[in-house]
DNA sequence: TCTCCCATAGTAAGCGCTTTCTGCCCCGGG
DNA sequence: CCCGGGGCAGAAAGCGCTTACTATGGGAGA
């Protein structure tokens, strides 16, 4: 039925030996030897059979990339940037994990069993223990497979030593820089809305946003912190719903920080429903500076993340393109993007 | 090293064939026999080798999803309901064509490798006759194998007869009622910022727009609808390259419909830069109703186009999960979504 | 001219699973 | 009491490839 290796051996009067050498080249083959092997491949219209050869070599050419959902642009992005590092050697397994444990170690189990050459895990870690267990178990489940995982937007503190590299964000720098612009502007009561609460992006950008707070005396006390902050999902709805409610609490808010830019763009529309004019009234930024930011009216204020950079990174790390950074992980840069969604409070 | 199939029988004292059969669960076991498997699988923390199995069986359980790039909401949005309706049985390869018909062929040699379960191919197909021989051939060898292909977004019609399932979008539907709309607001002079010249979507979307046109007795001959035309990609620059050269060509314009929602975006920006208003000077339309689009200002005229649902509906039929539609093909209808960025012309 | 060795090619033993074919045992019917 | 058959379990033959290990031939060095 199906051409096999076999047959090409045939045809081109070799042993099957030598037709996969040719394939995988890493063995030495007589130039004639190897151009006969490669017309018969040709002729037949040979085409490898990818899990017998993952199943003799003990590898396959599939690299896992673990996303909350790749819809989500922020995801998409590095979930492309990887894809297309990889060339048309390897394949890209992409798994939505809804940003749940559970599915998270579901999907890694699926990887492990596919006996994935790379296993590439992006965005924020749930910091709870058991969690925290299970996922470094089944990481160094993976890396004794010879599966090489690299965390992409997530702290490498939560792995097991050694087994894992790293790309992670300057999400706690970024923050800071973030409510640092807006205290320059002349903002003293800024609100936020956080992303959820056991999440490591979600705790770095808020740790950022009240450093910078305390650094200029802002903070006040935890109940005053935690009444100008509000947790929820990293969706414009979240925004929607806090911006509300933070207007609630606190009227006087000049200025609303979202843990991301869809967030962001949730807060604007709601203090537009409710006539302020942005940055007039209220100034608002986000995080991330995804494609569409630039393009919201007004244009968003908001941190750039080189995320494509960043996969791309992480990627070559996966494949062993690239040398891993000094103690296997690798922090990038966010940079400030100013733009018309802040300005300075009215007087 | 590794746990094989073969410990776990030696540990619940019954041999390979029965751990493999209570694993597969397509052969009657004993609740015994079951109980006491499990158990071992669980106690040895078994991990089936996905090759192996895939090379007995001659099926994986991968499936391919083809998209022009995963980062463009567009397709990362089907990419991403395609996956979540796989489950935790299936895998989804994810591979960037960039809409280049080689990198595709390659991607479904690689996915005719790893003899992947089914592969859906999502958005445009090149419209000339060696690619579309070339990919029926491949699609023809797929089907072959036993791998189901799907095609979303794409018309059936370059397929091998009978080889293929299609879920086709109503572009000419929807760029038909989209200029609807703008001719029964008084629009007489539009301009179009249309895709790549060779594409399935390309072609639909503006015949769509053409057939209102001529409805209306708004044609003109061919160097009209060419003057009022240009193509390009599908990006937010194509858009702004293109209204800047339409409105030099053209100055009369009252509206300017764009390909996608990017390109509409960028159409804006272009517009604006001139000093425009939108929609008082000039109206501008988008095409799938992205996210984003709501979120700009103002507001963005599209075209909905339900593609998570008719993702997900593609993951289905490639499962064989749900009954394909009479003569294999599918079409999801688009909506008409009025929004702020169109309305009637100044007098 | 004779060895020795390197460059190639072949042999064959798996890799870990699925599945067909058998076989066993126990039940019900004759 | 005997026979037939159904329900389960096992034996074993691959699936198509990779990769030690082995074999061979001819050129280089002595």
């Amino acid at each position: 039925m199906a051409v096999t290796l076999a047959d090409v051996a045939a045809r081109a009067r070799v042993s099957a030996a030598t037709v996969s050498r040719v394939l995988s080249g890493n063995y030495p083959v007589a130039e004639a030897t190897r151009t006969r092997v490669l017309a018969a491949v040709d002729e037949l219209d040979y085409v490898i059979n990818g899990p017998a050869s993952a199943l003799a070599a003990a590898t396959s050419d599939l690299v896992g990339v673990l996303v909350n959902d790749v819809a989500d642009p922020f995801f998409g992005i590095m979930a492309s940037a990887v894809q297309s590092e990889l060339g048309s050697e390897k394949l890209a397994v992409v798994c939505n994990t809804g940003g749940s444990p559970e599915r998270e170690l579901t999907y890694l189990t699926l990887l492990l069993r596919q006996r994935a050459a790379a296993v590439v895990i992006t965005g924020s870690a749930v910091e709870t223990p058991e969690y925290a267990a299970a996922s470094a178990a089944k990481v160094g489940r993976l890396a004794a497979n010879g599966t090489q995982v690299v965390l992409l937007g997530r702290p490498a503190s939560a792995a097991p030593e050694g087994s894992v590299l790293a790309v992670e964000f300057g999400n706690r720098e970024g923050g800071r820089r973030l409510t640092e612009h807006l205290i320059s502007l002349g903002h003293r009561r800024i609100g936020y809305v956080a992303g959820p609460a056991d999440r490591t992006t979600t705790r770095h950008r808020l740790e950022g946003h009240r450093a910078a707070l305390a650094a200029h005396g802002l903070g006040g006390d935890a109940g005053e912190l935690g009444r100008l902050t509000v947790h929820g999902p990293y969706t414009r709805k979240s925004g929607y719903d806090g911006a509300l409610e933070l207007l609630d609490r606190e009227p006087g808010l000049t200025a609303v920080v979202g843990s991301n830019d869809a967030v962001a763009l949730g807060i604007c529309a709601a203090l537009r429903e409710k006539g302020l004019d942005i940055p007039g009234d209220v100034s608002v930024a986000g995080f991330d500076d995804l494609p569409f930011s630039a393009d919201a009216t007004p244009a968003l204020t908001t941190v750039r993340l080189p995320l494509q950079e960043a996969a791309a990174r992480a990627a070559r790390l996966a494949l062993g393109r690239e040398e891993s950074p000094a103690g296997g992980r690798d922090m990038v840069p966010a940079e400030l993007v100013a733009r018309a969604s802040t300005a300075a409070p009215r007087a």
